[in-house]
RNA sequence: UGGGGGAUCGUUCAAUGGUAGGACACAUGGUUUUGGUCCAUGGGAUCGGGGUUCGACUCCCUGUCCCCCAGCCA
């Protein structure tokens, strides 16, 4: 990708300027998540463009944890972390770690104490909650908050020795409890955790809070662009408070609208929850906007970098659709899967007129845009299966699949007509007769005549048997929030998101088929092998069906 | 009159005082050994009302609607 022209947007125009200007040489920036949960879509949007923004400028893109809460953060959330956004096409050096700055962010807090900006409050946190007053009215300053400089100080170390229980002191910033902004009513700064941490152990009972840790990390980075989310568009002040206080080197914050996508939830508080309760299978459930679970569904990264970067950047905010993420994904599997024949819902095809011990390999070509990703051989013989609705009794005009008395081609076969049909007592088709011209062997007919339909099919003794996931959207509402409690969005959930299909046949030549392949269903959609599947337990996913404008007509 | 942010085709992003444009979606036609892909064509928008200007999506005034903020989460 072209990272130079791919991204433009009110951000890069910043950047430029500041360039320009000469107040930066060179561009850093950071994606910096939380290790409390996987990563989903919606990060994937913040990676690709502070990751893009480095490559476009020939810059730096720091990966840091922001993990400064040790009650939700843990070691495997880290893991999968740094495997998606690898897996999405993102180098890094070494992951950053905020835990690894506590110690100077300690002493940036004393520093803080010594100019008379901060102070310890021994308010619990339901004082705090009611001295911080509304959003329509101002709050009340706290009895502690004019302690001095050096009972502060004192008690400071004390929080950090480990003197008090939980939740009995915190540090705050002292600003301006009339602010009109809730962020600068005096927020905590510290609060007192006796929990371990994935990574400083035992080391700590205080931990800072994302506000003041936040520019901090920046600062000793050197991030010139500290690019966020909408909602700490308020925290902002804050943000540059604090670092105008302390008189240390200050990025600049911008914020842009977080991606939303349709019919799904980006929270990873909710993602979890589903998980936990059993409504997906895991994170990486291929239901999940996750991008474990995008990944084994079978998505491909580039396909979600183009997707990202085709919607652009800015502030507002909407919902992309689903379509247009599954364009992208189309786009690339068109190019780069390998065509086979399944036939997914089958039924029974005789060729009368077809020798019964005979047998043929046909030769198919993988991909009929691209020679380079080969040929392959197909076995024909007389029984064959072919999917149930490539046949109708009773036809409209406009359908060119096969009825009794027409004839269509079968893909890399022979041109086939179909003489009679067999049901059972209760009238379903069981089986279906054809008689095949020897001389339209490979597909084609020599005298020109005209075939409009092609379907596919299997050779049934030669057939592989499978299974088919196929999935469909996670929620039956486009904003399943919309309208309803926060967390009425369960009953939001599509009970038919997942299709469990048994009775699959794959053509022969998939026995030797691989779990890092894309392979294109002909005439069905694309699928990938499931990572848990393996040869005696063939499990495909269908990432996404082919475009279909049959269905128009039909409805 | 609490503060902050936003409003352009159905969706998403452009146009930075000078012909409102692209992509997806939709529709129509063509090509085709996938009713796929590809190609061509078409319909379709500046939240409302004033003002400044030769000229306004852009600047000013005013109104309306939407989102975020009252964690010792990030």
């Amino acid at each position: 990708m072209n990272y130079k022209e791919l991204i433009n947007n009110f951000i890069t125009d910043a950047i430029d300027k500041d360039l320009e200007s000469g107040k930066h040489k060179k561009i850093i920036t950071r994606f910096p998540p939380e290790p409390n949960g996987y990563l989903h879509i919606g990060h994937a949007k913040s990676i690709c463009l502070n990751f893009g923004i480095a490559l476009k400028y020939d810059g730096i893109c720091n990966l840091r944890f922001d993990d400064t809460n040790p009650e939700k953060e843990n070691i495997e959330y880290v893991n999968s972390i740094l495997k998606d956004v690898r897996w999405l096409g993102f180098e890094f050096d070494e992951p950053l770690y905020a835990s690894d700055y506590f110690d100077m962010m300690y002493d940036y807090a004393v520093q803080l104490i010594k100019l008379g900006k901060a102070y310890v409050d021994d308010q619990d946190a339901k004082t705090i909650k009611e001295f911080r007053g509304t959003l329509t009215e101002h709050g009340t300053n706290s009895p502690f908050r004019d302690r001095t400089i050096e009972e502060n100080l004192i008690l400071f170390q004390n929080m950090k020795g480990g003197k008090y229980k939980d939740g009995e002191k915190v540090l705050r910033a002292k600003i301006d409890m009339h602010s009109p902004n809730m962020n600068m009513r005096d927020p905590v700064l510290y609060r007192i955790l006796h929990a371990h941490h994935h990574r400083t152990k035992d080391k700590w009972c205080i931990y800072p809070m994302y506000d003041w840790a936040h520019g901090l990390e920046d600062s000793i980075e050197n991030i010139t662009h500290s690019i966020c989310t909408l909602e700490f568009e308020d925290h902002r002040p804050l943000y540059d408070w604090f670092l105008k206080q302390l008189k240390i080197y200050h990025p600049q914050q911008i914020e842009f609208s977080r991606l939303n996508l349709e019919y799904t939830i980006m929270s990873k508080r909710h993602l979890k929850l589903l998980v936990d309760e059993n409504h997906v299978s895991n994170w990486d459930d291929p239901r999940m906007p996750t991008i474990s679970g995008l990944r084994r569904k079978g998505y491909p990264p580039d396909a979600i970098r183009e997707f990202i970067y085709s919607l652009g950047v800015g502030k507002n905010d909407g919902y992309a659709s689903i379509e247009h993420l599954e364009y992208f994904v189309r786009k690339y599997l068109n190019k780069n899967s390998k065509r086979i024949m399944a036939v997914l819902d089958p039924v029974k095809l005789i060729i009368d007129n077809y020798d019964e011990n005979k047998f043929e390999e046909l030769e198919a070509k993988n991909n009929p845009e691209d020679d380079s990703l080969g040929f392959r051989k197909v076995t024909f013989s007389k029984e064959l299966y072919i999917e149930k609705d490539d046949f109708m009794e009773n036809a409209p005009k406009k359908y060119f699949r096969l009825s009794i008395g027409k004839e269509v081609r079968l893909l890399h076969a022979y041109y086939i007509t179909c003489t009679h049909i067999e049901k059972d007592s209760s009238g379903v088709v069981k089986k279906i007769h054809c008689r095949y011209d020897s001389k339209t062997k490979g597909g084609w007919s020599e005298d020109g005549r005209k075939v409009k339909g092609t379907i596919h099919w299997v050779s049934a003794k030669h057939s592989i048997n499978a299974k088919v996931k196929v999935y469909d959207k996670l929620f039956n509402k486009i904003n399943p929030y919309d309208g309803d409690e926060k967390n009425d969005f369960i009953k939001h959930l599509n009970q038919n998101s997942l299709k469990l299909i048994n009775n699959v046949k794959l053509e022969s030549s998939m026995i030797n088929s691989l779990k890092s392949e894309y392979y294109q269903f002909v005439r069905k959609g694309y699928f990938k092998m499931d990572k848990d599947a393996d040869k005696d337990n063939l499990v495909f996913n269908q990432i996404v069906n082919l475009r279909d404008s049959w269905k128009k007509h039909t409805k």
